[in-house]
DNA sequence: GGCAAAATAAGGCAATTGTCGTATTCGCAT
DNA sequence: ATGCGAATACGACAATTGCCTTATTTTGCC
């Protein structure tokens, strides 16, 4: 089975099990960056038939849309590119060889930004009016190491399927460094979680509020907890 | 994700993505080992809802039923002492460190022993009228590396995730060892293709027939090309 | 060869899907 | 503010599902 066929069941399969599956087909297309109109055409379909699908009103699609969803999704995905695709398979390059990756995940339904204060027990102190946005997904990173073990293929690895993620960074001193990196990166995480110091450097903050990304800071006794609870509330 | 998300996953996204998700779903119950009946009483409807899903009626059923289902399954399975489940997290350790196992494989929807005859080439020395039964999926086997290497394990990992499959050994100089391993094995395969020998072994076809498995010697060139059909073939 | 158990077939009907079209609302760059 | 593409909302309705019951057929099995 090849990366494209494991990457259709893997989608479908979380579609089918999902508590609501129509979320989860919105997250699904919005991973891949594609719009309703742009499917509803692949699909020929009018936009309210998508609409309709992701806003849940046919409670249980057939397997037969989803099936057609699904594949549309996947090759419309091809046709510019095969950049989810591409993003997977690096995924599966698993055994991530650097401990500067704690944990990565992707959420089974997407989840605002919001909720994620209330799992880190976090204190908002950038863009807290940004954080009605929906992320995908989170990777936890040793902030010290992953600046100096990290290589720019590595680097690639830590926004897994998605840059619509939480980027939590632990063992931080003051909180620089970890703004500098997204400054420089092309791709940017859509909230950040510092966890590990007191107060964050000014600069930091600043670099955030140009970006738009909202900034958390965690108070959770140990990385560990943080990391737990991240576990155990995003199921 | 749990290896029991894993495998609901894999099941739905299976059944969704299938060119006869009746067929798929039929597979799956029964390579559960679980009656219709069963099934019906679970999901608290009546045998011919079942059986309607199973064979077609219902083209696109809705992922409603389809999650009711694999839960079900899964649960099923669960009370019996997770024997499917267990079959699964085996197959996964699949840095499969010897070399004796050349190819393993479930199929999307199962196969009649009949149709692998094309598919290897190959000629019927034993049990032809049971040929008819349905298969699962398959394992290739270096017959000599696998008499010398495998551990008692690493032989369960040859049966997938079902028995109900096709031993494919290679290599093989009079074909009677295999026959012997099978008859001392509790678990047995539906069906054993032979490959690399012109003639097969008096003992091992008796042995065959008193186990009522169908034997096909393969004349696939290599056993390469072996490799090459069987994938092919069975998408 | 002849039973049970397992599975399939088929008709029936209320509930729901699958689709459209049109009317609104949202999000955001000017 | 304004304008525009993206997304939602919703009434309508034929087609299909989801489920039941009651036969009938197939499949092991002693």
């Amino acid at each position: 089975m090849g990366v494209r066929e494991e990457l259709s069941v893997k989608i479908a399969g979380e579609i089918v099990l999902s508590s609501k599956p129509a979320m989860t087909l919105k997250k699904w297309r919005e991973v891949f960056g594609i719009t309703q109109k742009e499917l509803a055409e692949a699909l020929g379909v009018s936009t309210s038939v998508v609409s309709d699908y992701e806003s849940g009103r046919r409670r249980s699609p057939g397997v037969g849309v989803v099936k057609r969803i699904v594949e549309a999704l996947i090759s419309l995905d091809e046709q510019r590119g095969s950049k989810v695709l591409r993003a997977y398979e690096r995924m599966l390059g698993r055994e991530i060889k650097t401990d500067a990756i704690l944990d990565i995940r992707e959420f089974a339904t997407p989840m605002r930004a919001s909720q994620l204060v209330d799992i880190v027990a976090g204190e908002v102190i950038a863009n807290r009016e940004l954080l009605d946005k929906y992320i995908y997904g989170y990777t936890v990173l040793d902030s010290p190491r992953a600046i100096l073990e990290l290589s720019a293929e590595e680097f690639l690895k830590i926004y897994g399927l998605t840059s619509e993620r939480a980027l939590v960074f632990t063992r931080v001193s003051s909180g620089r460094s970890p703004f500098i990196a997204i400054r420089v990166s092309t791709i940017k995480p859509g909230v950040v979680v510092l966890h590990g110091l007191k107060s964050v450097d000014a600069l930091g903050v600043k670099i955030a509020e140009k970006e738009r990304i909202p900034v958390i800071l965690s108070h959770h006794e140990s990385s560990d907890d943080l990391i737990r609870e991240l576990r155990r509330k995003t199921s």
